[in-house]
DNA sequence: CGCCCCATGTAATTTGTTACATGATTGT
DNA sequence: ACAATCATGTAACAAATTACATGGGGCG
């Protein structure tokens, strides 16, 4: 039950309410965990229940009004205890490779488009990653001495650029394989 | 509903009972897919079922007897089908990255000991993985020439491959971090 | 005798997804 | 007028996890 953690940790960076929490979902944090709106809620009020997080009616002109939930001193224990135990090495779930080595069975070449888009939305990220890098941590406008939370930050961007980056040189060495397959005609 | 197709392309790269199924999802597939045997058994039955896979059953002496599963014609349609249409981008579940974060409101020295325990599961993993592409690709004992099949195992193999490099890069830069976070007292 | 492997499943619970629903404000 | 953004939810359904359950054979 780690979103119940992903929430903490985020409602902890700054407190927010859960449409606020989508939207971080969608952003910063969704870029290694996802969870929608719904799902969201539905949690929010549990923990809330739980009394690991407090609410407080903000009224907005305007605007609907919104629920600012925060973390409480017992959401607070609850992290902490999750930080100290150890989880599991994360498994995957890559339906991109699963296509991949179905394609023996069909055709390989009807993959090169959709490698194609998978490889424009690994770029697309990676750029939106240094961008947010150049303008937290590398930049000018960036704070010179970094605090602890910054650096922690900081490093889990770096992971996701490198995780890009990987991901980026192998669907170019997935397309080369492709096209070396179609150029030598499916006869063996 | 994926874990339908990563089951109809590990069948149809040889078939076999539930259990193997389980077994192969420990091992190679379940490198980029995981699946437990219960969810393996549940999946099976409906998709026999639904006609896309033919069972047989084998005796055996000394074991318990075993349904052998293959996949059917039109199961092979369904695959051909999912094949030809775009599939999301995956999104990540990245809890250590959670826990990176969260330690910022913890001790970020206790996590030394757990990134230190990720980083040798992901050496375990490559020289697993390294020790695979060996025996079947580019070993003395590997055939010459890969047949189509082959050369797309190859590139996933070598995703994985990659995937484990650069964990074990980042994993190098978080534990550098937490250190340089250490030797600053948290004083900021 | 106890544990692990083979082989199959059921049941309960928790998560995650998809669709539906409401309603005000701002911008084109 | 229409779409998008902010803000909150319910309901139905699909999928995944965890626990429980059974039973023979081989190994130390």
């Amino acid at each position: 039950m780690a979103l119940d953690h992903a929430i903490l940790v985020s409602l902890l960076e700054k407190p927010g309410s859960g449409y606020e929490l989508a939207r971080r979902f969608e952003r910063s944090i969704g870029y290694f965990w996802t969870a929608t709106h719904q799902q969201i809620y539905r949690v929010l009020k549990r923990m809330e229940g739980e009394g690991l997080l407090a609410v407080r009616d903000v009224p907005q002109q305007g605007r609907p009004d919104k629920k600012e939930y925060s973390v409480a001193a017992p959401g607070r224990a609850a992290l902490s205890l999750w930080l100290h135990e150890p989880i599991e090495p994360e498994s995957m779930r890559h339906d991109l490779a699963v296509k991949i080595r179905g394609a023996a069975f069909d055709d390989p070449a009807a993959l090169v488009r959709e490698v194609e888009r998978h490889h424009q939305v690994h770029s697309d990220r990676l750029a939106h990653y240094l961008a947010g890098e150049r303008r937290d941590f590398t930049g000018p406008e960036a704070p010179a001495p970094l605090d602890a939370g910054q650096e922690l930050q900081h490093v889990v961007l770096r992971g996701g650029i490198a995780y890009e980056r990987m991901t980026i040189a192998w669907l170019d060495d997935v397309l080369a394989t492709l096209h070396r397959l179609g150029a030598t005609p499916p006869s063996a």
